[in-house]
DNA sequence: TCCTGATATATCGGGCCGATATATCGGGTG
DNA sequence: CACCCGATATATCGGCCCGATATATCAGGA
């Protein structure tokens, strides 16, 4: 799950592990606080299977004054020690062809272990990437998940447990159907199509302008 | 947070894994589907920390018909082998006393790890075992930490992403709101205590005839 | 008799977590 | 200038939970 994240926000623009992670944390909010302790494994696990690779931190975000002249002994840097001259330890990433497809593969995986919140969330903020068939089915399966959820909360027994279960079982069933309502609005949003971008390109609805969010770079 | 799921199970009575599961997947409902590589564990490390012991199954809730003629030697079958004969493999487990005190720490434990949806969904399901002002006390934490969520969700640039993290965003914090609504109902319920039971036990408001859930049993 | 399905316990590898260690760097202070 | 401090940045450790799997027992039907 770890992983489509990574491969989602890096379809942007190369990022090392540091500011992946404050953004992942500003994309998902309060959803998921991602930790180090899974984030540089994740990383290396990517790294293995070829759908990152490491690229040197040139000019991606960082304004360093001036690294062109040592820029020849690098590697050999990055194993030995950085004399105490002017050398950042970063490693920034870029996807490979191979992990975007990876990245399309885990957006359309439909693993019944990932039902929980957490995981359509992710899917959800990173399928504009997908084409409009393949989000329309990622859309109509968490559909599916909520809808038999609800009917099976419907089905039990209404006087299980003492107050605080009930009341505890009451709001998990309607915030089921709050989660509900808004995934087939999103279902009907995305049947009057606003962004096509995909077969006829002539409004130029790109609304990234590149560069602008430069908040905490 | 899964010993603290069980021990709040067994205050009630006591429970093999097997049933132990199925209810907790009744309490919690979608919200966690507890897993036999977790539970069996969980089980081993509370019973290692002397919170619970096993019991041996006479009349818990299995209905078996007759098991009074070889009950001598069923610690020594438990070793060996069931010879074959009528000898079930199962180890119910009660809680000890130190084990309700493990449970009233882990009940009022603000760990702030433990923020997220599950912990205090299982806390609220047991925190009847707790006095009203304990209670009040893990109400008022929950509150606090969904007031805080939802002032920093305001704080955030709205403009954030594509459409669908946009999307994603409004969605969790509606969530967060009616989250906090919820939350505080409770606490104005708890204001008005309804359910005393612990000073003046006048009301025989005990809704559960001990035999009536005998659905899957 | 055999076979299936429900009951029941247990273990394995793997992912995510919090805590922690270790550097580098920019900026402030005496 | 020397020094420390907080932000930046990478990495590892033990622990918890997960899905998958193995292994029994037992009730009931073919």
């Amino acid at each position: 799950m770890l992983e489509l994240a990574i491969l989602g926000l890096l379809t942007e623009q190369p990022l090392h592990g540091y500011e992946l992670k404050k953004r992942l944390g500003e994309t998902l909010g309060s959803l998921w606080g991602i930790s180090y302790g899974s984030l540089y494994p994740a990383l290396k696990r990517l790294e293995r299977d070829g759908a990152i690779e490491i690229v040197e931190p040139e000019g991606i975000a960082t304004p360093m004054p001036s690294t062109g002249s040592l820029s020849g002994d690098l590697a050999a840097a990055r194993n030995r020690r950085p004399a105490k001259t002017t050398r950042r330890t970063k490693k920034a990433y870029r996807i490979t062809p191979h992990g975007e497809v990876r990245l399309s593969q885990l957006l359309l995986d439909d693993d019944p272990s990932g039902d929980d919140e957490r995981t359509f969330a992710v899917k959800l903020a990173f399928c504009g990437h997908l084409d409009p068939a393949a989000r329309l089915e990622v859309l109509e399966r968490r559909r599916a998940v909520l809808t038999d959820r609800l009917q099976r909360a419907r089905r039990t027994t209404p006087g299980r447990g003492d107050r605080y279960s009930r009341s505890l079982f009451e709001h998990r069933t309607e915030s089921t159907q709050r989660d509900l309502e808004w995934v087939e609005a999103l279902i009907v949003a995305e049947g009057r199509d606003d962004a096509p971008a995909e077969v006829a390109p002539s409004a130029p609805s790109q609304s990234l302008p590149k560069e602008q969010g430069a908040t905490a770079s």
